[in-house]
DNA sequence: AAGCCGGGCAACCGCCATATC
DNA sequence: GGATATGGCGGTTGCCCGGCT
């Protein structure tokens, strides 16, 4: 209602838009993980970008975040998110603080493509015009109705039941809805204490590693509230700490180096999510496993820079590229140029997805 | 094998709410 | 109190990819 004009957030002549490239992606992570993000507008400048604010914000939150949960999700998350759709309506940043590791625009994404689908195949209400006077109705014990929902209940999990008791469809006021002053983003309180949550759901990607696959993780997670976003971007730029440690101040070619970098490209995310989870469970080591990490890395791809006796000596407590040891730039002067990298990209394609892999499995 | 088509999803757009000056 | 800056949200778009013909 504000309905004030305001300047557009960036000049889209200067930004580049479309898909993040890796060496963009890099960028974004180690920027963050090195200052934070308390200020996305001038962000992309100090981090070398030419990117709209938002959008590193969008990209960072949806994607790069190392907490963000990546594949399908389960039967009970479904579930989930359809009850918390019939109670809340479209409000997918809401029902996304439901969901760990989920975000809005994903949420919102499965709502759209099969969810939607799916409710009119059964022939349910679709409530995607319900408003969010349905959770007033709701918070005054109103009863949703989701016609037909059984069938969907039925392979609800015992770990949701703690959600379900609050949402069955056979019981009135199945949703507990209310809006919690401190944390105005997580309105279904099944703890009402935050550390907990805060415990919780910080290690969202522990809970996933922990498992033997990641494949039931989500059902100890669903129905879990989650601390706002605010007190998770706290954290957001530790996430990273010792992960990726690259210099952040390296030349352009160093980071376009990585938009030919195919395997990567696909398996970016995927790895540093892995790592992430790898110094997880080996908390405390995690400094060391990077170290270890970067150096078999740099090994496989022949960068390897015979360390300085100090270089030696920080060697076993954790790598300090970024900083003050300015090992990448060394390598740098190994690395062929240009041209000769173009012939040599292959082999660098070829290997570091796959060391990347190894190391991480074989550790 | 090639073209078409539809689904899935990342990213963009514009509006709104809130903070700050 | 008004103007402006910024973050956040929801709707929408458009590209990519796999399946089908």
């Amino acid at each position: 209602m504000g309905g004030k004009g305001r300047s557009p957030c960036c000049d889209k002549e200067k930004v580049k838009r479309g898909p993040w490239s890796p060496a963009e992606d890099l960028r974004l992570i180690t920027f963050i993980q090195k200052n934070g993000h308390d200020n996305w507008r001038a962000l992309p400048k100090r981090a070398g970008l030419l990117r709209c604010g938002k959008s590193c914000r969008l990209r960072w939150i949806n994607y790069l975040r190392p907490d963000v949960k990546r594949g399908n999700f389960t039967i009970e998350e479904e579930e989930s998110i359809i009850r918390l759709h019939e109670a809340l309506g479209n409000k997918w940043s809401k029902i996304a603080a439901h969901f760990p590791g989920r975000t809005d625009n994903e949420i919102k994404n499965v709502w759209n493509t099969h969810l939607k689908k799916r409710l009119k195949r059964q022939n349910l209400p679709s409530s995607s015009s319900s408003s969010s006077s349905t959770t007033t109705t709701l918070l005054s014990g109103g009863k949703p109705s989701v016609g037909g929902g059984e069938e969907l209940i039925e392979h609800q999990s015992a770990e949701e039941t703690s959600m379900a008791t609050h949402n069955k469809p056979h019981e009135p006021c199945s949703l507990t809805i209310q809006e919690n002053p401190n944390h105005h983003d997580s309105p279904m309180e099944l703890t009402n204490d935050p550390k907990e949550l805060t415990g919780l759901t910080t290690s969202s990607s522990n809970v996933s590693s922990n498992e033997s696959n990641g494949s039931s993780s989500s059902s100890q997670v669903v129905g879990m509230s989650r601390p706002g976003a605010e007190e998770q971007q706290m954290d957001d730029s530790n996430y990273f700490s010792g992960i990726f440690d690259f210099p952040f101040e390296s030349d352009s070619y160093f980071w376009d180096m990585f938009n030919d970098f195919e395997p990567l490209q696909s398996n970016l995310v995927q790895v540093l999510h892995e790592a992430d989870e790898a110094n997880c469970q080996r908390s405390g080591l995690g400094q060391v496993e990077n170290g270890k990490w970067l150096s078999y890395l740099e090994s496989e791809l022949g960068l390897e820079v015979t360390p300085t006796e100090s270089e030696k000596n920080n060697q076993e407590i954790l790598p300090k590229y970024a900083t003050e040891q300015p090992i990448f730039p060394e390598a740098f002067d190994k690395m062929p140029n240009p041209t000769e990298a173009d012939e040599s990209m292959d082999y660098f394609n070829s290997n570091v997805a796959f060391a990347t892999q190894q190391f991480l499995h074989s550790n």
